[in-house]
DNA sequence: CCATGTGGGACTTTTTTTGACCCGTATTTT
DNA sequence: AAAATACGGGTCAAAAAAAGTCCCACATGG
């Protein structure tokens, strides 16, 4: 019998080891977006003891990471550079890596990243979700492109985390789809100027009503403006979007429970661009509007960036991103085990839990986070 | 500026981590070269308290590397396996594989490995050394070669590490020199035998009194027998030997203080082949015998294997193993940061520390190991 | 048959960790 | 300007973990 022990015989001699190691780095992640920001604010985030945070947050000081102020709690250099460059090592320390590579051919998409931690229980997750795919999308512009963009948590974070720099000349940032009702910051149209401030590009914005009939859609469709926005939209090259969950949409659109019964019964789990897919990736329903139709892109559609994380978003993720070439998925750890787990019946392996840095609440616990 | 930090930004985090590890590994190994062995022989050999093996213990058992069993504590399988292959993931982790790279740059050397532990301390690491050496030794050998062994612990050592299987064909295996006054277990004819026993090679003695006069050499030189022997010796490809330190050499000689004055006034440091060297690798003295003399190894010796560990022995290493690009070292790893040290005044950083297992002994508590 | 070494159990002491405060101050809000 | 908030730091006791120190029953090997 073959042994495989390799870069993770470590954890194997010191199996508490990760949880320190990870419980740590979730600090300073967090520190990393919010400072400066106290000890309460730390534990309660990460519902830990204010002591625990205290006594972390003293080796860490120790180490050099943090400095303490008058206003709270700041990284170093040394600590932002940690920030900054630990993630490729404590990717292979969790086993992240490896879970990128199953994901990978599972999938059968181009690219898959995986951000340790879980964004339901560690908000930062989703920021740490957004830097990641704001590289990747980065890495996949090209001058004179047309960037289309969804709306979502998701893809705001995107948004926030896109560092100021010019892309390539004559970039064209839209909505992939007219507004849906939503929080301003979270719309579609939103997230596409802000995106493209942050590249430096021109943006177009497609400003629609929330629920339109018919012939509403029509009428507006004859509108020379209209057209024109549509048709640069389905021009993109580069898409970056989110994914909602089927119950997350519904509840969105104000849909009664009598729409989220219809949707349910046909087994929608994930919905992009306003088309709901079921387990298998097949399109069970669509909520009318105008923008892009993802069926119809073929050949000029070259990346397609999907971020969205969270174990309830699994399933929809599985959905949505399989056995697309074109396709590069960033996720999280929460979200990657669970799609591992269900969709190959995942042999569970001691280590392979996720850990995350709080305790069980308690009675009495004050469960809100900043 | 930029932070350099890689692989070991892991132990930047969790400072507390080397330590622990480098204790299971060093109780693992021992094990390993030990078993079955007991809970209180463990604590007495690393000066630990007997507690403390007991819970580090309970812990390699719950990760499933030992086994506990009436005789004593053993290795699994699994323990087995993990001691043999951790040894690569463990030597980056600590830092070896950057120690080794720098070494090499230093010594001008072919090759170097450095063994976690310290000789001093724990002495299962001259054990580990051997076993590397072994490996080392294997990769060296080609049919019809002829291998001469120097005597010593380092080489018994090696020795006792070698693997029982057939090595290439024609291979002769000699001792460097006739035997100096040792224990027989550390005398290279013992060693020669020893080794060619374990590559199932044939071999050639030389045994010689201890002292002998310059009338009484010349005289054994005019013997067929030993002319014979002493050309197989010089026709060597394949040398491996360890380093003594001056003064280990000269107690073993049984020399006076007078001798050992002498030896320290002419700077000596290291001795190989009964030859001594001081600091800058000059030769300052000899020990008057029949054997292989190095300075006039040119042409055919392809490698000269160096196993020689221990801070004690560090300057003798420097000394000794510089400037040859024929030279393989092994080394452990407090000899090879104490030549660092010396030698470029090493930037001592923090995590540069050597790890050892034990504790600061106490009065009460009983030095002796087993 | 006894000396030695083994694991396991039990107990106390010591150290570490944790929880729960309070205090003075700087900053923000009212 | 005053009140409220959030900050770090300090302190103390409870709780938990670790460590030291025994003793016992059992096996093993001289």
């Amino acid at each position: 019998m073959s042994w495989n022990i390799d870069q993770d015989s470590i954890s194997l001699l010191a199996p508490e080891l990760p949880e320190i190691v990870v419980r740590r780095y979730c600090l300073l992640r967090k520190i990393y977006y919010c400072s400066p920001i106290g000890r309460r604010s730390l534990a309660a985030y990460f519902n830990m003891g204010e002591r625990v945070v205290r006594r972390e947050i003293d080796i860490l000081r120790e180490q050099g990471f943090v400095a303490i102020e008058r206003k709270g709690i700041v990284l170093t250099t040394a600590g932002k550079s940690m920030v900054k460059s630990i993630m490729p090592c404590l990717k292979s320390f969790l086993g992240l890596t490896a879970l990128e590579e199953r994901l990978l051919e599972l999938l059968k998409i181009r690219r898959v990243i995986v951000v340790p931690g879980d964004l339901e229980s560690d908000a930062v997750v989703l920021l740490e979700m957004g830097r990641a795919a704001a590289r990747v999308l980065r890495e996949c512009l090209e001058p004179d492109m047309v960037l289309a963009v969804s709306g979502g948590t998701s893809c705001a974070a995107v948004a926030d985390m896109l560092s100021e720099a010019p892309a390539p000349p004559g970039i064209t940032v839209v909505p992939a789809r007219g507004g849906l009702g939503e929080v301003v910051d979270y719309q579609a149209n939103t997230i596409a100027a802000r995106v493209a401030q942050k590249l430096r590009s021109s943006y177009r914005l497609l400003h629609l009503p929330d629920s339109l009939s018919q012939e509403a859609l029509q009428m507006l469709l004859r509108e020379e403006k209209v057209r024109e926005i549509l048709d640069l939209i389905n021009s993109a090259r580069v898409l970056l979007h989110g994914i909602g969950t089927a119950e997350e949409m519904a509840r969105r659109r104000g849909a009664g429970l009598r729409e989220m019964g219809r949707l349910r019964e046909k087994g929608a789990v994930g919905e992009v661009f306003g088309v709901f897919y079921n387990d298998s990736g097949d399109v069970v329903d669509r909520i009318p509007g105008l923008g892009l139709y993802l069926e119809e892109l073929s050949g000029h559609v070259e990346n397609v960036i999907v971020v969205a994380g969270g174990r309830k978003k699994a399933k929809a993720i599985a959905a949505v991103a399989g056995n697309h070439s074109r396709d590069l998925l960033v996720t999280d750890e929460s979200a990657a085990r669970e799609i591992l787990q269900v969709e190959e019946g995942d042999n569970l392996e001691g280590g392979s839990d996720i850990f995350v840095p709080g305790r069980l609440p308690r009675e009495g616990d004050n469960l809100s986070r900043s």
